[in-house]
DNA sequence: TAGATTGTTAATCGATTAACAATC
DNA sequence: TAGATTGTTAATCGATTAACAATC
Protein backbone atom coordinates (compact mmCIF):
# COMPACT_ATOMS: atom_id res chain seq x y z
CA UNK A 1 0.00 0.00 0.00
CA UNK A 2 3.12 2.24 0.65
CA UNK A 3 4.32 1.13 -2.82
CA UNK A 4 3.75 4.08 -5.41
CA UNK A 5 4.98 6.57 -3.59
CA UNK A 6 2.27 9.44 -2.22
CA UNK A 7 3.02 13.03 -3.49
CA UNK A 8 3.14 15.84 -0.58
CA UNK A 9 0.20 17.72 -1.47
CA UNK A 10 -1.91 14.39 -0.69
CA UNK A 11 0.10 13.93 2.72
CA UNK A 12 -0.21 17.11 3.78
CA UNK A 13 -4.21 16.92 3.47
CA UNK A 14 -4.64 13.49 5.52
CA UNK A 15 -4.17 14.97 8.97
CA UNK A 16 -6.87 17.76 7.97
CA UNK A 17 -9.25 14.81 7.36
CA UNK A 18 -8.59 13.12 10.17
CA UNK A 19 -9.45 16.47 12.13
CA UNK A 20 -12.62 16.54 10.54
CA UNK A 21 -13.50 12.88 11.13
CA UNK A 22 -12.24 13.52 15.08
CA UNK A 23 -14.47 16.36 15.85
CA UNK A 24 -17.68 14.80 13.95
CA UNK A 25 -16.94 11.17 15.65
CA UNK A 26 -16.55 13.36 19.04
CA UNK A 27 -19.51 15.68 18.56
CA UNK A 28 -21.68 12.76 17.67
CA UNK A 29 -22.40 14.36 14.23
CA UNK A 30 -23.29 11.78 12.18
CA UNK A 31 -22.08 7.95 11.64
CA UNK A 32 -21.58 8.49 7.93
CA UNK A 33 -19.74 11.37 5.59
CA UNK A 34 -19.87 12.00 2.12
CA UNK A 35 -16.87 13.55 0.27
CA UNK A 36 -18.97 16.64 -0.43
CA UNK A 37 -19.36 17.10 3.71
CA UNK A 38 -15.88 16.16 4.40
CA UNK A 39 -14.35 18.19 2.07
CA UNK A 40 -16.55 21.59 2.84
CA UNK A 41 -15.30 21.25 6.64
CA UNK A 42 -11.86 20.23 5.39
CA UNK A 43 -11.75 23.26 3.03
CA UNK A 44 -11.19 21.07 -0.11
CA UNK A 45 -13.64 19.96 -2.89
CA UNK A 46 -15.14 16.55 -2.98
CA UNK A 47 -13.80 15.12 -6.03
CA UNK A 48 -9.74 15.79 -4.23
CA UNK A 49 -11.37 14.04 -1.19
CA UNK A 50 -12.04 11.24 -3.15
CA UNK A 51 -8.91 11.04 -4.98
CA UNK A 52 -6.85 11.58 -2.23
CA UNK A 53 -8.36 8.38 0.01
CA UNK A 54 -8.27 6.09 -3.14
CA UNK A 55 -4.53 6.25 -2.94
CA UNK A 56 -4.91 4.29 0.21
CA UNK A 57 -8.23 1.89 -0.51
CA UNK A 58 -11.55 2.13 -0.88
CA UNK A 59 -12.98 3.04 2.21
CA UNK A 60 -16.64 4.43 0.98
CA UNK A 61 -19.62 2.88 -0.38
CA UNK A 62 -21.11 3.77 -3.31
CA UNK A 63 -24.53 5.93 -2.42
CA UNK A 64 -23.61 5.85 1.18
CA UNK A 65 -20.66 7.69 1.73
CA UNK A 66 -17.94 7.12 4.71
CA UNK A 67 -17.99 5.35 7.99
CA UNK A 68 -17.03 8.08 10.22
CA UNK A 69 -15.55 5.43 12.39
CA UNK A 70 -13.46 3.56 9.75
CA UNK A 71 -12.31 6.18 8.18
CA UNK A 72 -10.87 7.62 11.10
CA UNK A 73 -9.15 4.09 12.30
CA UNK A 74 -7.74 4.02 8.93
CA UNK A 75 -6.19 7.49 8.36
CA UNK A 76 -4.70 7.01 11.76
CA UNK A 77 -3.07 3.41 10.66
CA UNK A 78 -1.43 5.38 7.40
CA UNK A 79 -0.59 8.15 9.25
CA UNK A 80 0.93 5.88 12.29
CA UNK A 81 -0.99 7.78 14.60
CA UNK A 82 -2.78 4.25 15.60
CA UNK A 83 -0.22 4.36 18.71
CA UNK A 84 1.54 7.08 20.72
CA UNK A 85 4.45 8.78 18.76
CA UNK A 86 7.55 9.75 21.51
CA UNK A 87 8.96 13.36 20.58
CA UNK A 88 12.15 14.83 21.44
CA UNK A 89 12.55 18.32 21.91
CA UNK A 90 15.97 20.31 21.87
CA UNK A 91 16.10 24.39 22.65
CA UNK A 92 14.21 24.97 25.91
CA UNK A 93 14.32 28.55 25.35
CA UNK A 94 11.18 30.51 25.71
CA UNK A 95 9.48 28.75 22.72
CA UNK A 96 10.60 25.16 23.09
CA UNK A 97 9.70 25.88 26.81
CA UNK A 98 6.09 26.76 25.52
CA UNK A 99 5.78 24.18 22.93
CA UNK A 100 6.75 21.54 25.52
CA UNK A 101 4.46 23.13 27.51
CA UNK A 102 1.38 22.86 25.17
CA UNK A 103 2.06 19.70 23.30
CA UNK A 104 2.71 17.86 26.84
CA UNK A 105 -0.33 19.12 27.96
CA UNK A 106 -2.84 18.56 24.96
CA UNK A 107 -1.59 14.89 24.93
CA UNK A 108 -2.49 14.41 28.75
CA UNK A 109 -6.00 15.99 28.16
CA UNK A 110 -6.76 14.87 24.81
CA UNK A 111 -7.30 11.02 24.68
CA UNK A 112 -6.96 11.43 20.74
CA UNK A 113 -3.68 12.86 20.70
CA UNK A 114 -0.59 10.69 19.83
CA UNK A 115 1.89 13.07 20.51
CA UNK A 116 3.96 12.37 23.16
CA UNK A 117 6.85 14.64 24.15
CA UNK A 118 9.42 12.59 26.10
CA UNK A 119 12.62 14.36 26.39
CA UNK A 120 14.07 17.38 26.11
CA UNK A 121 17.67 18.56 25.35
CA UNK A 122 19.44 22.01 25.93
CA UNK A 123 22.98 22.95 25.18
CA UNK A 124 22.76 25.47 28.04
CA UNK A 125 24.39 24.12 31.63
CA UNK A 126 22.29 25.71 33.55
CA UNK A 127 19.00 25.09 32.08
CA UNK A 128 20.52 21.43 32.19
CA UNK A 129 18.58 19.16 35.24
CA UNK A 130 15.85 21.56 35.46
CA UNK A 131 12.68 20.06 35.11
CA UNK A 132 9.74 20.89 32.96
CA UNK A 133 6.53 19.06 33.46
CA UNK A 134 8.34 16.36 34.60
CA UNK A 135 10.80 15.51 32.19
CA UNK A 136 14.71 16.86 33.04
CA UNK A 137 16.58 18.66 30.33
CA UNK A 138 19.52 16.85 29.18
CA UNK A 139 22.58 18.03 27.47
CA UNK A 140 22.44 17.59 23.57
CA UNK A 141 25.26 14.94 23.58
CA UNK A 142 22.55 12.58 25.41
CA UNK A 143 20.30 12.37 22.44
CA UNK A 144 22.14 9.24 21.09
CA UNK A 145 21.67 7.38 24.10
CA UNK A 146 18.16 8.65 24.79
CA UNK A 147 16.76 8.10 21.52
CA UNK A 148 18.11 4.25 21.89
CA UNK A 149 16.21 4.04 25.26
CA UNK A 150 13.06 5.69 24.24
CA UNK A 151 12.94 4.19 20.75
CA UNK A 152 12.72 8.01 19.18
CA UNK A 153 12.71 8.92 15.46
CA UNK A 154 10.99 12.66 15.74
CA UNK A 155 12.36 15.61 17.23
CA UNK A 156 11.22 19.17 17.66
CA UNK A 157 13.93 21.09 16.73
CA UNK A 158 13.95 24.46 18.41
CA UNK A 159 17.18 26.06 19.19
CA UNK A 160 18.76 29.50 17.64
CA UNK A 161 19.74 29.37 14.20
CA UNK A 162 23.18 29.05 14.26
CA UNK A 163 22.86 25.71 16.69
CA UNK A 164 20.23 24.51 14.31
CA UNK A 165 22.46 22.20 11.62
CA UNK A 166 24.46 20.76 14.52
CA UNK A 167 21.46 19.65 16.46
CA UNK A 168 19.87 18.15 13.45
CA UNK A 169 23.19 16.15 12.49
CA UNK A 170 22.83 15.00 16.03
CA UNK A 171 19.91 13.82 15.78
CA UNK A 172 20.33 11.96 12.04
CA UNK A 173 23.35 10.84 13.81
CA UNK A 174 20.92 9.03 16.63
CA UNK A 175 18.51 7.72 13.95
CA UNK A 176 15.72 10.49 14.20
CA UNK A 177 14.40 10.72 11.02
CA UNK A 178 11.19 13.20 11.18
CA UNK A 179 12.29 16.58 12.08
CA UNK A 180 10.07 19.87 12.67
CA UNK A 181 12.10 22.80 12.85
CA UNK A 182 11.58 26.35 13.89
CA UNK A 183 14.98 27.67 13.32
CA UNK A 184 15.13 30.67 11.00
CA UNK A 185 17.73 28.40 8.41
CA UNK A 186 17.67 26.37 5.60
CA UNK A 187 19.00 23.07 7.16
CA UNK A 188 20.70 20.29 5.20
CA UNK A 189 19.32 16.75 5.67
CA UNK A 190 20.25 13.43 4.26
CA UNK A 191 17.92 11.00 1.93
CA UNK A 192 15.55 9.15 4.41
CA UNK A 193 14.89 12.21 6.15
CA UNK A 194 11.98 14.16 6.48
CA UNK A 195 12.34 17.85 7.89
CA UNK A 196 9.18 20.49 7.94
CA UNK A 197 9.97 23.91 8.60
CA UNK A 198 7.59 25.67 10.88
CA UNK A 199 9.26 29.39 10.01
CA UNK A 200 7.20 31.75 11.96
CA UNK A 201 8.93 34.75 10.32
CA UNK A 202 8.81 33.65 7.12
CA UNK A 203 5.09 33.21 7.35
CA UNK A 204 4.64 36.74 8.88
CA UNK A 205 6.44 38.50 6.09
CA UNK A 206 4.79 36.38 3.13
CA UNK A 207 2.12 38.01 4.70
CA UNK A 208 2.84 41.65 4.59
CA UNK A 209 3.15 41.03 0.46
CA UNK A 210 -0.89 41.12 0.76
CA UNK A 211 -0.92 44.11 3.00
CA UNK A 212 -2.89 46.77 1.81
CA UNK A 213 -2.14 50.52 1.83
CA UNK B 1 3.20 46.59 -10.91
CA UNK B 2 0.47 44.22 -8.41
CA UNK B 3 -2.11 43.90 -11.28
CA UNK B 4 -1.45 40.62 -12.70
CA UNK B 5 -1.95 38.97 -9.81
CA UNK B 6 1.16 36.66 -8.22
CA UNK B 7 0.58 33.05 -7.00
CA UNK B 8 1.18 32.09 -3.28
CA UNK B 9 3.78 29.69 -4.53
CA UNK B 10 5.52 32.55 -5.82
CA UNK B 11 4.98 34.89 -2.75
CA UNK B 12 6.05 32.20 -0.77
CA UNK B 13 9.41 31.99 -1.87
CA UNK B 14 10.26 35.46 -1.51
CA UNK B 15 10.92 35.87 1.92
CA UNK B 16 13.17 33.39 1.30
CA UNK B 17 15.28 34.54 -1.46
CA UNK B 18 15.39 38.12 0.55
CA UNK B 19 16.62 35.72 3.76
CA UNK B 20 19.59 34.43 1.89
CA UNK B 21 20.21 38.35 0.59
CA UNK B 22 20.35 39.48 3.78
CA UNK B 23 22.90 37.12 4.68
CA UNK B 24 25.45 37.92 2.40
CA UNK B 25 24.70 41.33 2.66
CA UNK B 26 26.00 40.85 6.57
CA UNK B 27 28.50 38.58 5.64
CA UNK B 28 29.70 40.56 3.35
CA UNK B 29 29.98 37.48 1.10
CA UNK B 30 29.71 39.75 -2.36
CA UNK B 31 28.24 42.35 -3.63
CA UNK B 32 26.77 40.07 -7.17
CA UNK B 33 24.89 36.88 -6.75
CA UNK B 34 23.87 34.92 -9.87
CA UNK B 35 20.48 33.21 -10.02
CA UNK B 36 22.54 29.92 -9.77
CA UNK B 37 24.13 30.93 -6.35
CA UNK B 38 20.50 32.60 -5.03
CA UNK B 39 18.71 29.34 -6.21
CA UNK B 40 20.89 27.18 -4.42
CA UNK B 41 20.81 29.12 -1.37
CA UNK B 42 17.57 29.33 -1.28
CA UNK B 43 16.69 25.52 -2.54
CA UNK B 44 15.20 26.38 -5.71
CA UNK B 45 15.81 26.14 -8.91
CA UNK B 46 17.78 28.67 -11.19
CA UNK B 47 15.37 29.09 -13.36
CA UNK B 48 12.60 29.51 -10.62
CA UNK B 49 14.43 32.50 -9.49
CA UNK B 50 14.79 34.48 -12.30
CA UNK B 51 11.08 33.48 -12.97
CA UNK B 52 9.69 34.59 -9.94
CA UNK B 53 11.74 38.36 -9.99
CA UNK B 54 10.56 38.79 -13.22
CA UNK B 55 6.83 39.24 -12.12
CA UNK B 56 7.98 42.00 -10.47
CA UNK B 57 10.34 43.67 -12.95
CA UNK B 58 13.72 43.83 -14.38
CA UNK B 59 16.61 43.48 -11.58
CA UNK B 60 19.06 41.97 -13.10
CA UNK B 61 21.92 42.30 -15.30
CA UNK B 62 22.85 39.98 -18.20
CA UNK B 63 25.94 38.17 -17.76
CA UNK B 64 26.72 40.01 -13.84
CA UNK B 65 23.71 38.73 -12.01
CA UNK B 66 22.21 40.45 -9.23
CA UNK B 67 22.89 43.35 -7.29
CA UNK B 68 22.86 41.96 -3.69
CA UNK B 69 21.97 45.16 -1.93
CA UNK B 70 19.74 46.47 -4.62
CA UNK B 71 17.87 43.06 -5.14
CA UNK B 72 17.65 43.10 -1.17
CA UNK B 73 16.03 46.49 -0.82
CA UNK B 74 13.40 45.66 -4.01
CA UNK B 75 12.39 42.71 -2.14
CA UNK B 76 11.78 44.47 1.14
CA UNK B 77 9.72 46.77 -1.06
CA UNK B 78 7.48 44.10 -2.54
CA UNK B 79 6.96 42.97 1.27
CA UNK B 80 6.59 45.94 2.18
CA UNK B 81 9.20 45.52 4.73
CA UNK B 82 10.35 48.80 3.86
CA UNK B 83 8.80 49.54 7.36
CA UNK B 84 8.21 48.47 10.79
CA UNK B 85 4.91 46.67 10.17
CA UNK B 86 2.64 47.01 13.80
CA UNK B 87 1.80 43.45 15.11
CA UNK B 88 -1.06 42.31 17.54
CA UNK B 89 -0.60 39.60 19.10
CA UNK B 90 -3.97 37.75 20.86
CA UNK B 91 -3.92 34.81 23.25
CA UNK B 92 -1.05 35.05 26.22
CA UNK B 93 -0.94 31.45 27.02
CA UNK B 94 2.20 29.75 27.30
CA UNK B 95 2.25 29.60 23.60
CA UNK B 96 1.68 33.02 22.73
CA UNK B 97 3.73 34.71 25.67
CA UNK B 98 6.71 32.57 24.03
CA UNK B 99 6.07 34.40 20.74
CA UNK B 100 5.51 37.48 21.94
CA UNK B 101 9.01 37.57 23.58
CA UNK B 102 10.82 35.53 20.71
CA UNK B 103 9.49 38.53 17.97
CA UNK B 104 9.96 41.25 20.59
CA UNK B 105 13.36 40.19 21.39
CA UNK B 106 14.44 39.52 17.82
CA UNK B 107 12.78 42.82 16.71
CA UNK B 108 15.22 44.68 19.57
CA UNK B 109 17.87 42.90 18.75
CA UNK B 110 18.01 42.41 14.91
CA UNK B 111 18.00 45.89 12.82
CA UNK B 112 16.67 44.35 9.72
CA UNK B 113 14.11 42.87 11.55
CA UNK B 114 10.47 45.22 10.85
CA UNK B 115 8.11 42.92 12.57
CA UNK B 116 6.84 44.53 15.86
CA UNK B 117 4.31 43.06 18.06
CA UNK B 118 3.02 46.16 19.60
CA UNK B 119 -0.12 44.88 21.60
CA UNK B 120 -1.37 42.24 23.61
CA UNK B 121 -4.61 40.92 24.53
CA UNK B 122 -6.38 37.94 26.32
CA UNK B 123 -9.74 37.15 27.18
CA UNK B 124 -8.78 35.74 30.69
CA UNK B 125 -9.15 39.28 33.15
CA UNK B 126 -6.51 37.45 35.37
CA UNK B 127 -3.99 38.34 32.69
CA UNK B 128 -4.78 41.93 32.04
CA UNK B 129 -3.19 44.54 32.87
CA UNK B 130 -0.23 42.09 33.18
CA UNK B 131 2.84 43.70 31.54
CA UNK B 132 4.88 41.46 29.07
CA UNK B 133 8.11 42.79 28.01
CA UNK B 134 6.91 46.28 28.59
CA UNK B 135 3.62 45.92 26.83
CA UNK B 136 0.72 45.74 29.24
CA UNK B 137 -2.35 43.17 28.20
CA UNK B 138 -5.79 44.25 27.33
CA UNK B 139 -9.37 43.02 26.66
CA UNK B 140 -9.90 41.23 23.29
CA UNK B 141 -13.01 43.76 23.25
CA UNK B 142 -10.10 46.54 23.43
CA UNK B 143 -9.01 45.60 19.67
CA UNK B 144 -10.97 48.11 17.22
CA UNK B 145 -10.17 50.82 19.71
CA UNK B 146 -5.85 49.95 19.63
CA UNK B 147 -6.11 48.70 16.28
CA UNK B 148 -7.21 52.42 15.26
CA UNK B 149 -4.78 53.50 17.51
CA UNK B 150 -1.81 52.04 16.39
CA UNK B 151 -2.76 51.37 12.61
CA UNK B 152 -2.58 47.27 13.16
CA UNK B 153 -3.23 44.96 9.90
CA UNK B 154 -1.78 41.98 10.99
CA UNK B 155 -2.29 40.19 14.13
CA UNK B 156 -1.23 37.06 15.51
CA UNK B 157 -3.67 34.37 16.69
CA UNK B 158 -2.69 32.34 19.79
CA UNK B 159 -6.14 31.28 21.50
CA UNK B 160 -7.55 27.98 22.46
CA UNK B 161 -9.55 26.41 19.52
CA UNK B 162 -12.94 27.02 20.36
CA UNK B 163 -11.81 31.01 20.89
CA UNK B 164 -10.19 31.64 17.72
CA UNK B 165 -13.40 32.04 15.57
CA UNK B 166 -14.94 35.27 17.22
CA UNK B 167 -11.56 36.75 17.75
CA UNK B 168 -10.85 36.65 13.88
CA UNK B 169 -14.08 38.08 13.35
CA UNK B 170 -13.15 40.83 16.11
CA UNK B 171 -9.74 41.27 14.70
CA UNK B 172 -11.29 41.36 10.97
CA UNK B 173 -14.07 43.73 12.41
CA UNK B 174 -11.09 46.08 13.60
CA UNK B 175 -9.38 46.29 10.13
CA UNK B 176 -7.22 43.89 10.60
CA UNK B 177 -6.74 42.05 7.56
CA UNK B 178 -3.57 39.84 8.27
CA UNK B 179 -4.00 36.66 10.16
CA UNK B 180 -1.01 33.77 11.42
CA UNK B 181 -3.37 31.24 13.07
CA UNK B 182 -1.67 28.75 15.93
CA UNK B 183 -5.23 27.23 16.81
CA UNK B 184 -5.84 23.95 15.71
CA UNK B 185 -9.29 24.88 13.67
CA UNK B 186 -10.66 25.97 10.30
CA UNK B 187 -11.13 29.15 10.47
CA UNK B 188 -13.80 31.73 8.15
CA UNK B 189 -12.56 35.27 6.44
CA UNK B 190 -14.19 37.24 4.20
CA UNK B 191 -12.83 38.02 1.01
CA UNK B 192 -9.86 40.08 1.12
CA UNK B 193 -8.72 38.88 4.41
CA UNK B 194 -5.44 36.65 4.09
CA UNK B 195 -5.39 33.99 6.71
CA UNK B 196 -2.04 31.67 7.36
CA UNK B 197 -2.30 28.67 9.30
CA UNK B 198 1.02 27.36 11.30
CA UNK B 199 -0.94 24.05 13.30
CA UNK B 200 1.95 22.79 14.43
CA UNK B 201 -0.11 19.22 15.12
CA UNK B 202 -0.88 19.00 12.00
CA UNK B 203 2.55 19.67 10.80
CA UNK B 204 3.94 16.53 12.98
CA UNK B 205 1.40 14.02 12.18
CA UNK B 206 2.27 14.71 8.68
CA UNK B 207 5.40 14.01 9.45
CA UNK B 208 4.27 11.07 10.96
CA UNK B 209 3.32 9.53 7.57
CA UNK B 210 6.75 9.10 6.84
CA UNK B 211 7.68 7.20 10.04
CA UNK B 212 9.65 3.87 9.12
CA UNK B 213 8.98 1.03 11.20
C1' DT C 1 35.49 40.82 -28.16
C1' DA C 2 34.37 36.38 -25.59
C1' DG C 3 32.06 34.58 -21.75
C1' DA C 4 28.44 34.68 -18.71
C1' DT C 5 23.89 35.23 -17.18
C1' DT C 6 19.55 37.40 -17.59
C1' DG C 7 14.50 37.61 -19.05
C1' DT C 8 11.25 35.07 -21.56
C1' DT C 9 9.04 31.62 -24.40
C1' DA C 10 7.95 26.83 -25.20
C1' DA C 11 7.87 22.17 -23.29
C1' DT C 12 7.09 19.33 -19.49
C1' DC C 13 5.40 17.87 -15.46
C1' DG C 14 2.11 17.34 -11.77
C1' DA C 15 -2.02 18.41 -9.36
C1' DT C 16 -6.91 19.46 -9.43
C1' DT C 17 -11.42 19.25 -11.41
C1' DA C 18 -15.10 17.38 -14.24
C1' DA C 19 -17.63 13.65 -15.59
C1' DC C 20 -19.62 9.25 -15.32
C1' DA C 21 -20.03 4.16 -15.05
C1' DA C 22 -20.35 1.15 -11.19
C1' DT C 23 -22.93 -0.05 -7.32
C1' DC C 24 -24.67 0.35 -2.72
C1' DT D 1 -36.25 -0.08 -7.73
C1' DA D 2 -34.72 4.91 -7.62
C1' DG D 3 -31.52 7.98 -5.71
C1' DA D 4 -27.17 8.90 -4.13
C1' DT D 5 -22.36 8.72 -3.94
C1' DT D 6 -18.22 6.29 -4.68
C1' DG D 7 -13.83 5.18 -7.38
C1' DT D 8 -11.63 6.27 -11.55
C1' DT D 9 -10.59 8.10 -16.07
C1' DA D 10 -10.11 12.04 -19.06
C1' DA D 11 -9.79 17.06 -19.35
C1' DT D 12 -8.10 21.15 -17.45
C1' DC D 13 -5.38 24.00 -15.07
C1' DG D 14 -1.19 25.78 -13.09
C1' DA D 15 3.54 25.51 -11.82
C1' DT D 16 8.24 24.20 -12.89
C1' DT D 17 11.93 23.30 -16.03
C1' DA D 18 14.47 23.61 -20.34
C1' DA D 19 16.22 26.28 -23.78
C1' DC D 20 17.91 30.27 -25.95
C1' DA D 21 18.08 34.96 -27.92
C1' DA D 22 19.34 39.28 -25.95
C1' DT D 23 22.89 41.77 -23.88
C1' DC D 24 25.95 43.19 -20.21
Amino acid sequence: MRLRKISGAVVRRLPLYLRVLEEASRDGDKELMSSQELGERAGVSPALVRKDLAWFGEFGKQGVGYDVNNLKMELRRILHLDRDIPIALVGVGSLGHALARYFRRRYATDPGFQLNIVALFDADPAKQGEVIDGLTVEAPDKIREVSRELSLRMAIIAVPADAAQDVVDQCVDAGIHLLLNFAPVKLRVPDGVHLVNADLSLELQRLAYYMRD
